[in-house]
DNA sequence: ATGAAAGCGCTAACAC
DNA sequence: GTGTTAGCGCTTTCAT
């Protein structure tokens, strides 16, 4: 393989200047059709391939918006799939499940080829000034960072230059609030959820089963206090169980813990998303708890293994793909300058799944 | 938004050389700690991201992998995921299934990940010389193609330049002869299925229902004669029935001309691929025609949506996600020299999944 | 350990 | 229409 071949090679062979191979590919009207047809002959007979990199150097943008999320190295995450099919009953099948991450990269793969964007992603190794974020930022016109993924400073400096939203995770400080942000209605989905429980099934023992440090389960929780408060159920401050990590392991062991606790056991067990939930189905089984006749079990998410599970999962459905979606038009409208300097904030609409898990009849 | 900070501005700033600039965002260790902390500090404070163009540029290498895929805008496509979700009397919730193109780059993501490389990402919006491929080819390392996605000649051009590699489809023809490629065991899998139903379930009238000008096709069906004829049953060089697009619509209209046919009705229909099937169980239900006990239907590739269906469809499981690891870990052998010149042709085992429309038991 | 200088392949003014 | 000429921001020898 000799190195590539560049303009002036195309020019050479065609006899014309760099200036008209180059016009060739931005603007093939503006040359002579016969001449355009040398052109492209001789860089076809070349395998010619014009340098993105090159490009992007000389017109200062490059096509191509960004995804930073977070690198799922949950030890459950990758065998959660599994899981889900096992407990439909079904061989494994690593493929059923589709995480977070894929559904806002769908979102944004569309959204981005209609406005005629390629999408590049990246999961964030932390690490030295040469992480994967740089790297993301450097190339791409525009990005979108799950919420976390990125040490906020690194953030701010990378802000300052070039259009970022934040997804999934309101705004952690005031120092990020000049950041474009697109979140989903976690308080709202948690109320309502919280008093369909309380409402409709007639539950007054509910648990909350929160995580550390997170505000999107911060918001959740929130939620689940008004709707306790609304309905005249006393509310703690705190969840009732903080895990550090939400997986599946967490969620069951949790829920030993909970039943385990002295007093009278919970008619509910809310969990702040759904792996947890999931967690806790298995351990309910295996103690002989049935769901949801001797307990209900909520989760928050949506995700695709919340339907699979038995019984399935009463959640919140969370429209990670319109979030992708939306974070590319706001992008695009920030690159082409139609966006006020104001940061836009964004909430999103989720909706409650109501499934068996929390007493609701089998749809079938 | 002043224009972002460069090298220059940097090293100004903290009084060394661009040299010294660009050596601790490469090389840390070859700088002087104190000296590098300087230089660090003056970025963070200028919010300096180094550009990945102008590295791309000088380095000749961009750290980033690439994946075209077609633009998928089968009619059926977009609400399929819906149809799952209400054979199965849930809501309509376009978020279940796993699209083909998001599995292969859930396994790209992850291997390059491992290696140190971002993904490119981008469906080809067929078009002149500024085709999507050109755009994505000239921003990457090397990269993943899905079959048909691109003229074949302009990837023969492009195959010159860069490693490329060629998913899902038999090689079409000796022009790509030199491109790396990485198929399913399409022929060996339908003639299990085959064998399976055949044996088994001791069906002996079966009907193929196939597509135009598909290699995946050709070699499916292949496999199906090979294990009619291994049984002492005649099976016709072609297909039973040949459609244009294998989508669920199609499949439920073969399946209607099918049954309609003069003669004795088939004991088993065999689809080229799940959708058809799915589309056909939809038609058997219509028609009052039970599945399994009045006629078994079988699919291929093994999408979420095949087991979403009632009854759950039988079919061969693709490895989509193991192809998109595959592809990369090629790729990157490629690039840093560790590989023959020789193209490599792999071909990645298959399974069938035995599920309740070819009569098997319900796992629950 | 650090600096100087020469590209990398293209676009964008500006001339012709 | 087409050619000329500067850069774009970085990496990379080669010196020092």
């Amino acid at each position: 393989m000799s190195s590539a071949p560049t303009v002036y090679d195309v020019a050479e062979r065609s006899g014309v200047s760099i200036a008209t191979v180059s016009r060739v590919y931005r603007n093939p009207d503006s040359v002579r059709a016969q001449t355009r047809e040398r052109v492209l002959a001789s860089a076809r007979e070349l395998g010619y391939v014009p340098s993105g990199n090159a490009r992007g150097l000389a017109s200062r943008s490059t096509g191509v918006l960004g995804l930073c999320f977070p690198d799922y190295s949950d030890p459950d995450a990758e065998s959660e799939a599994e899981a889900g099919a096992a407990a439909f009953g079904d061989e494994p099948d690593e493929d059923v499940a589709m995480l977070y991450s894929d559904q806002i990269i769908r979102g944004m793969e569309r959204a981005a080829r209609r406005h005629g964007y390629a999408l590049l992603i990246a999961a964030s190794l932390k690490g030295g000034p040469e992480s994967q974020v740089a790297k993301v930022a450097g190339r791409v016109d525009g990005f979108a960072v799950l919420a976390r993924t990125i040490p906020t400073e690194d953030l701010d400096v990378i802000s300052r230059r070039q259009p970022v939203v934040m997804l999934a995770g309101p705004r952690e400080s005031d120092d990020l609030d000049h950041l474009d942000h697109i979140e989903a209605a976690n308080t709202d989905g948690q109320r309502e959820l919280t008093r369909h429980l309380i409402e409709d099934h007639g539950l007054r023992r509910l648990a909350y089963i929160g995580a550390e440090e997170s505000p999107d389960v911060q918001a959740r929780f929130r939620g689940y206090v008004e709707a306790c408060r609304a309905a005249g159920i006393p509310a703690a401050d705190e969840p009732d169980l903080r895990v550090s990590m939400m997986t599946q392991a967490e969620g069951a062991r949790a829920t030993d813990a909970l039943l385990d606790r002295p007093g009278e056991r919970p008619e509910a067990l809310l969990f702040a998303n759904d792996q947890m939930a999931v967690g806790a189905l298995h351990t309910l089984e295996r103690r002989g708890v049935r769901v949801p006749r001797d307990i209900a079990v909520t989760g928050f998410d949506g995700i695709a293994l919340s339907r699979l599970v038995r019984p399935a999962l009463t959640t919140v459905r969370q429209p990670m793909r319109q979030m992708g979606e939306e974070a590319v038009e706001l992008l695009v409208r920030r690159l082409t300058g139609r966006q006020d300097k104001e940061p836009v904030s964004m909430m999103l609409p989720v909706s409650v799944a109501r499934r068996e898990s929390c007493g609701c009849p089998s749809p079938s």
